[in-house]
DNA sequence: TGTACATCAGTGAACGCGCGTTCACTGATGTAC
DNA sequence: TGTACATCAGTGAACGCGCGTTCACTGATGTAC
């Protein structure tokens, strides 16, 4: 994602300056990232094969993580993080609530698309069930108070918010790991679809 | 699922009797569709764990199967045939198309929740990147066929079967992996959110 | 200005493990003559 | 009825590999006196 310098393979000097620490916690962090988004599957994750892919010692990866398990929780925690920003970010060019909850479902729909591999880690691989991930909650309460929005604005019938919110979160989560998991066969268009979930299940009016 | 008898560590003589050769693959199914639902990845289900458990020499799986994934893909395909009899089963027993769908639709859900790790194997592990599973078709195809009885039947406005279908497939898929995926936050009654799914997307009456 | 020591940012060798797969082999049971 | 051979249903040892993690070590840089 927004990372500092992208690491080179064995272009790592063997001493980082003093106060530089942080700098190999970030690299790994990074290059774990792209790896992730690669393999689809944190179990698949090496931690030897970051720390070759980064250019330093494997043992060097226990200078900032515990384990390979908090190794994997770090890199998913900036990168829902990121996630977060973005959508913000496309919440706040919006006109109105309605406008702005399609906006964060369009962003998060493309970006699940775009990065499938960490899409999945960060949802459906089985460290969701080794550990607990709380920064999730976080994110499950902003599409509430989305759905919120747009309720105590008059664009939606009256409906109780959380459930509806968790209705769109599941139609457009079961919808972006459908495409993810099965390339081959075709889907219809993400953004068409997005639209009948926000006309049926949180009774927005239709575009256009 | 409802397989023969099931095998028991060590419990196998050496020999089977001629002509019983299949028995043993039968077994070695079994065991790994046990495995798979408690170990929720494909990747993780070794070749040797399963001839451990069925008590067999690790060799003796390659009598049978070509390489690990084809266990895997014999495995599931084996899963998948038993889920679809079961949604056939609770079509069956339904008063008319509306009722039918909702009855394979809860039964698939229901399903899902009990056999966690089986669900998300065959929906969400990275088998699905490496081979096809050409059975899913058919799955696909009896989720259209059901909405367009209802279609035909008059109980919903008209509308594209299979975009309609896409829909209700994302939303129920969706509900089912964020539960199985967060057992810790809690969610609301699956069959409550089903039914708005129905509505909302299908253009069913609602219930009751 | 010199020097002893502490700290930071790492490294390299080694551990034991389980894995997928190959290979040559075994031992009971059937079958042609 | 006897026997050679084929077939079925497996086994056991061995291969090379990559893994997570521990341990004692290194070498540059700062800092107290």
């Amino acid at each position: 994602m927004d990372a500092t310098t992208p690491p080179r393979s064995g272009a790592r000097s063997r001493n980082n300056p003093r106060g530089q620490g942080e700098r190999l916690r970030t690299d790994i962090i990074t290059t774990a990232t792209l790896m992730l988004d690669v393999l689809a599957d944190d179990q698949a994750l090496s931690l030897r094969a970051v720390a070759r892919e980064v250019g330093i010692a494997a043992t060097s990866v226990y200078l900032h993580f515990a384990d390979r398990d908090a190794l994997v929780l770090a890199t998913l925690e900036r990168c829902q993080h990121d996630i977060m920003r973005a959508m913000e970010a496309a919440e706040a060019a919006a006109a109105d609530p309605a406008d702005a909850l399609r906006a964060r479902t369009l962003l998060l729909g493309n970006w699940a698309q775009e990065h499938a591999g960490l899409y999945k880690v960060l949802h459906e691989s089985t460290i969701n069930q080794r550990v607990e991930m709380r920064f999730k909650q976080d994110f499950k309460e902003s599409w509430v108070t989305a759905v919120q929005r747009c309720l105590d604005a008059g664009l939606a019938p009256r409906r109780d918010a959380r459930a509806t919110a968790h209705d769109l979160m599941a139609a457009v989560h079961g919808s972006v790991s459908l495409r993810i998991n099965r390339c081959d066969t075709p889907w219809p268009p993400f953004h068409e679809q997005l639209d009948r979930f926000l006309t049926g299940l949180v009774g927005l009016r239709a575009p256009g």
